[in-house]
DNA sequence: CCGGAACCCGACGGATTATTCGTATTTTCG
DNA sequence: CGAAAATACGAATAATCCGTCGGGTTCCGG
């Protein structure tokens, strides 16, 4: 039980004018530098503000701390996911169990991408995961699956669905990570990926999921 | 990319004396408590050694470093682990099918337990997990597993039992680390790994594991 | 009982880090 | 232009922590 006080996160001023906005992009970029080079442990404001060419007094204006800044690199990267989840699922034109394979795929690639950045930021998770605006973030990331599982089963209870939708995205989510601990080759991936959404497929199929179109059941991988 | 040096974590020196076995394991259970009390960003070699009611010195004669308390415990607790998964994969009066299930359910279980110490454990992960052991007993973990699934899957190609393998142990693995994350109710626990093992089984009969038994082909929960 | 080995101690050195704050510079706008 | 607001700076502060080392204590074999 850590009694660290959750540490403010939310922006402590908005820059106003162009050369502030400018400084603030500057933080970011050298931020996700110096975590994708150096790691987690050595995420320093200092080694941040050299990097970006400003003064660590500078990132104070408009960070309340450095947890802060760890945050606003997850929570942007977990916009564009989320976004990019929502756009798949959106897709109407497609049946819904090749959606949630494209989603796997497509969620597994993007963890891949970055992968040590994506990995020090896990490394820091600590840092800011208690605070509110991230348990909010978490939240509203899985929100956008089960959400598409009301589509996929609708004739399911709420709860039961819950329990999928939750299995599901966790377990997404969660062997997600390991993929930026651990680099892979493309075809790992591709293999790991696909073995994956067979593995969501059966299950949906296997808890009663009623009339599957002969075009959802695709052969599986192996 | 970190260059921390991948610190030695072996231990610097083997108690002898009576005394010297008490001290180690004073040191061990203290730093379970402060692990757990304080979170891994206060695990710190003056509270481990305060709590264990020994000196700081006294600690470095037998670690050679913070790292390797943390590795310590650890690998402890992989020994436990792996020890249970052997016990229930080996028992043979168990169909396979439902061997994996109580598996599923006891790591889950497992995980569950002294959850805040699991998961400062986690937290910690990277000040050893890049030690040469520590890659070492990664494996050994996972190979228990590996080896289940040539019972299970004896007619499979070698790299697509591989394949399923890892997905199967890496899933389990990753989705019981965020069990030790957030506490949950005996109920959710219960639930969580009953789908868990339903989604497993779902997606080895989808692949097509030959001749279940009826008595394998157990109800889905759901 | 004694000498050496094993053991234990805890103050201290050396290093790092997050954050502040007084000052200097730049921009805005009336 | 000129003053007020916004911005930028970076040395200084205060705190923390790891690991060592010299010196004292306890144990054991002979």
């Amino acid at each position: 039980m850590t009694d660290r006080p959750t540490p403010r996160i939310s922006s402590r001023k908005l820059p106003q004018q162009a050369r502030s906005t400018e400084l603030v992009s500057a933080i970011l970029e050298a931020a996700v530098q110096v975590l994708a080079k150096e790691g987690a442990h050595r995420f320093t404001t200092a080694r941040v503000a050299e990097k970006a060419g400003v003064s660590v007094g500078s990132i104070y204006q408009y960070f309340p701390n450095k947890a802060a800044i760890l945050f606003r690199l997850q929570s942007d990267e977990w916009r564009e996911t989320t976004d990019l989840l929502k756009e798949i699922l959106g897709d109407a034109s497609s049946p819904p169990l090749e959606r949630l394979r494209a989603l796997v795929i497509a969620f597994i690639r993007s963890e891949c991408e970055e992968a040590e950045v994506r990995g020090a930021l896990d490394d820091a998770a600590p840092l800011y995961r208690d605070a509110p605006e991230a348990q909010e973030a978490r939240l509203s990331g899985t929100q956008t699956l089960l959400d598409f599982m009301i589509e996929l089963m609708p004739d399911t209870p709420d709860a039961d669905r819950a329990l999928v939708g939750d299995l599901i995205s966790n377990t997404l989510k969660q062997v997600g990570k390991s993929f930026s601990e651990t680099p892979r080759t493309e075809d790992e991936i591709e293999a790991y990926a696909g073995a994956m959404a067979d593995m969501f497929q059966a299950y949906l199929v296997w808890i009663g999921w009623k009339n599957p179109r002969a075009s959802d059941r695709r052969k599986p991988m192996i």
